[in-house]
Formats: structure tokens, sequence, C-alpha cells
DNA sequence: TTGTAAGCGTTATCAA
DNA sequence: TTGATAACGCTTACAA
């Protein structure tokens, strides 16, 4: 293009006040300019921090993010998104667990012809691009820290089992522990439920053992405040009678006392990341990993 | 339309698998069938519920929430809302607090010609539908709930001055001390900022005083979680030693223990009310006030 | 490099 | 009540 002619289009714009029309360039164009955020996690923290990473990156590539809840456990799910992906042709779909797990969902995607980037799947890799985390690292250096701190008996609270975060914390977990030469008792792993209640349950468990742990390693940050309400009633000073860790690093970690120590996620990151796969005009391929963080607060000391 | 048309019709639709474009629609009808959430609200919780009530009744006629993050703080605010508006022209937007009171950004809508609705509108109560709910009544009921309890020396803490909630909280407070008679001393009521920390803070004031309330009304959770961590710390036994109260019943208040009184505010039906208003043919009008509820729990008893 | 014209799939209008 | 036709404001392809 001409300088000159340019120039004066600049001219006419500002002139005429020109705004391009959205409906009718998706009309032309046959692309909408939306992502869609779809999503079925019980946690609005999660939520939160998925809806800034995403609105970020549509920013900066001119799209919006239209919202859909999904009930994943629903098994009218995928007639669901069918439903909503008829009214309105999303350029692309941002997909978070649990939902992202769900064949019958991925088989509608794929039938469409919608491209879609999956946010920490807990399998089938090559079906779709996809951003994730290391949850085994992340628990293996959770755990090697309270290994530092002196702590030799540690106690692990895991997730639900659909979960896919759940298999590769506890996997994280035994890894650190068998790497220190640490025995690990089979009443020292419990099952919990990512739930303030099973944190409970299970805290009560380990803490009435003959011979309790000295910290306890919660796989996600409910439980691990289940674990320090638990600890608060039996009198048991936290960290210097009972370390606690957590993971998630969601905004209750700051909000009791002591401080929880946690895994940050970059939940936002993977998003932003997951739809600036979606909108590159090249399209999305393969996986993307990116690093957590280890937060230490005053949850956690040196073992008495 | 003669019925025998309207069944070959409905064949039709059903043979071509027919799926009316929304681009097209949008282009040809101008309307997008898109209707904008525009928050500005640290607390995901509070956005997280009001996105499930658009949501909702954003299904029930067939529209799409467009979720927008506004940075009302900002003095660019009101230009980002209008890049935003230019680009996708939603049928309509809803204003959460405390976007909802600025008033550039109300300008800039009346002046596009796009209707809104604001949520809990801090004042300039002509100028737009809007839904709301009664903050003043609701912290009269807790603090009489408090006053039949058995307590005379009620502390409490308030919010953020910028807030539209803090006046009427504070409002309902000291009129229902004044129905009951009961003097309020200048330094029962502490000036919070709706943060943990500012909770601990006030806490810590209310507690050494020579004599201390026997109960506290913190006028969020979050403050109403800072003063338990401070009675936790002073061994002061919640409720025996001291009630705490709280108002936004947020999931926090069911994952501490005790678990806190609070106020539930009907935070998705408004927005699925505002929601309404906005996509019915005769337009908004006017205001619509909601019901909130009084959830008492473990954290407040009898007066020692 | 620039101008022109034909769709895109609806809604709205008007005539039949 | 029904059918035909002109917008809606862009993108895209092709001609100049």
């Amino acid at each position: 293009v001409r300088p000159d002619t340019q120039a004066r289009v600049a001219q006419a714009v500002k002139l005429l006040n020109y705004r391009p029309n959205f409906a009718a360039r998706a009309l032309a164009g046959s692309r909408s300019y939306l992502i869609g955020l779809y999503y079925d996690n019980p946690s609005p923290d999660y939520v939160a921090a998925l809806q800034v990473g995403a609105m970020r990156a549509c920013r900066e590539s001119g799209h919006h993010l239209l919202l859909e809840q999904i009930d994943s456990e629903s098994p009218r799910a995928a007639s669901d998104v069918a439903r909503r992906l008829h009214t309105v042709r999303v350029d692309g779909v941002i997909l978070s667990p649990p939902v992202c797990d769900r064949a019958e969902v991925l088989d509608l995607l794929d039938r469409e012809g919608v491209a879609y980037v999956r946010l920490a799947p807990a399998g089938d890799v090559a079906r779709s691009p996809f951003v994730h985390m290391d949850d085994r690292q992340a628990a293996f250096e959770m755990t090697r820290h309270l290994q530092q701190l002196g702590h030799r008996r540690i106690g692990f609270i895991g997730g639900p089992v659909r979960h896919s975060a759940t298999a590769l914390r506890r996997r994280g977990f035994l890894d650190a522990m068998a790497a220190a030469g640490l025995p690990v008792e089979r009443e020292l792993v419990q099952p919990g439920a990512f739930s303030f209640r099973s944190g409970v349950g299970c805290a009560e468990r380990l803490l009435s053992l003959p011979r309790p742990p000295t910290a306890i390693f919660a796989s996600n940050d409910d439980m691990a405040l289940g674990v320090m309400a638990v600890a608060n009633r039996m009198r048991l000073a936290v960290p210097q009678a009972l370390s606690v860790a957590g993971f998630d690093d969601s905004p209750i970690a700051q909000v009791v006392w002591p401080q929880l120590t946690s895994i940050r996620q970059p939940v936002a990151q993977m998003a932003a990341e997951a739809t600036r796969m979606l909108v590159r005009p090249d399209g999305a391929a393969g996986g993307r990993l990116l690093d957590f963080q280890l937060i230490i607060r005053g949850s956690t000391g040196p073992a008495a």
C-alpha cells in the first residue's frame, strides 16, 4: 500500500469516525472473533484466574471472551455444548479440567471442526494442542522442602481419583520420599476429596496415629485448611508442632494464620497461552509446559 | 402462519439440519444476541456468582455472555469500555459495583445508546434500571440477632468509603443499636477495608479496649476471618468468649471452624434479573429489590 | 497498487 | 398468508 494512500485512508477513518462492524466481519469472513471459555470447575478462584489470562490474550489479538459453564458430570454435557456451539460459532474453545477430559465433548468439537486447546488434560495427549504444568515435579519439590526442614514422617492427603492431578501429585510425593530413602507407611497416605471437610477427616486420622507425622502435605489448599483447623482444635501449634503444606496457592492461603506454604500454578498464564495458540493464524499444535512456583510461608517450619 | 406451512418449514429444518447463523442475524437485525458483563471486583466468589446468574438468564433467552473486566480505578476506564464496545456491539450491559458508579462509564454508554442495568448502584437511582438488595436492613437484622443472644457491647468493622455498601451496612448497625436503646461508643466502630488484614487490625484494636466487646460484626467475611484469627491468637474461644459475624456468606464462611454466621446476598439472582431486564423486548425500567438471608452458624452464640 | 463486484445468511419491506 | 427483493457492512477474488 502506498504511504499516501494509507494516510488518506487513516484520515477518512478519523473523519467519519469509522468503526469496523463486528457482525459484518464475522459474516463475510466466516470467523467470529470470539473465543469460548468452556469451564466446569467448582473453584471460583481457579475460574477467575482462567478468565483473567484468557481475557488478556484476547485483547492482544482483538478477540472477545465468551463464557460457557458446562456441567461435565451431566450425561447431556456433549449435547449442551452442541447447542451452545450451534447458536454462536466461536473461533476456538478453551477447555479446562475436568470438561477437557470428556471424550464425547472432544468428539463433538472434532466433528464440528471447531479448534480447541485443553488445559492440563489427563491424557490422550496426541489428540489436541494443550497447555499444562508439571504436577508431579511440584509435589516432588514440596516434599523435598519438608524433608529439608528435617521432617522424616510426612503425611500426604490425596485428591479424588477422577481428577488428573491426583495421581501426579501423589507420584511426586512418593518419588521424593523414595529419593530421600524414607519409608512411607501405608496409613500416612490418605485419600481426600479436595474439600475442606475431607481434609478434616484425613487429618484426624493422621494425627491420631500412634506415631503421628510431624508434617502433612495436603494436595490442595482447601484440605490443608482442614488440617490446620484440626491442629488448632488439638492445640497443636503450626508450624512448631506440625508443619502444613497445601497446593494451588489459592487466595485463602494468605487469609489464614499462619499463612500457608503452597504451590502456585500459572493458571492465568496457561489460559493466556491457550488463547494465543487458538488465535494464531497458523493454528495450534503440540503441548506447552509452564512453570510452577513453590511459595514458602509460615505454615511450614523445622521439625521439632 | 398456516399450520401446514409451519409443518413444512419444520420438516425442511430437520432435513437440512438448518441452524440460524448468528453473524448474519446480527448483521441484518442489528442486534448481537450478546450480553456484556462488565465487572471490576476483586472477589472471585462474587464474580463467579454473578456469572452463574447471568449465564442462566442468557440461556433462557438465547443470548450469550461476553465477559469484560474493567479497571474502574484507572483514569482510562471509560475509554477502555469505549474500545471494547466499538469492536463488539452487545445488546446490553450489566454493570457491577464499583464500575456501576463511574459516571464517565455511564455517560459513555448513554452516548453510545447501549442499554445497561446496574447492580447495587450507590446512587443516582433515576439514571438507569438497577437491581439491588437492602444492605441496611440486612445489617440491622444481623445486629438484632446478636442482641437477641444477649450481647450489649457489639463492635462493628466497616468497609472502604468508596463502596456503596459501606454506609448502608453501618447505618443498619447503628439503627439497630439505637432501636434497642444501646449506646455505641465511638471506639466500637472501626473503619476496615474489606480485607483480611484490615479485619486483623480492627479486631486487635477492639479486643484490646479496656472493656472489649462480647461480639464483633464485621461488614464482610474476609474481615470476620481476620477477627477470628485474632481471637484464636488471643485464646478467646469463639463463640463462648467472642461472637463473630460476617457479611456476604462467601464460600470461606463454611471453611473455617466454627463456621461463620453471615448474610447471604442473592448475587446470582441479581445478575439473572438484570439480564432479564436487558433482554426483555419492552426494555428495562425502574429498580428491583431482592431479598437477603440471615445465615446463622456456629460463630455466634449467647453472651457470657 | 487500486478499484470493482459478488457473495456471506439473515431481517425487513412490500407486493401479490 | 406468502413469496420476492433489497439492504446490512464486511471479505475476497479478480480486473484494471
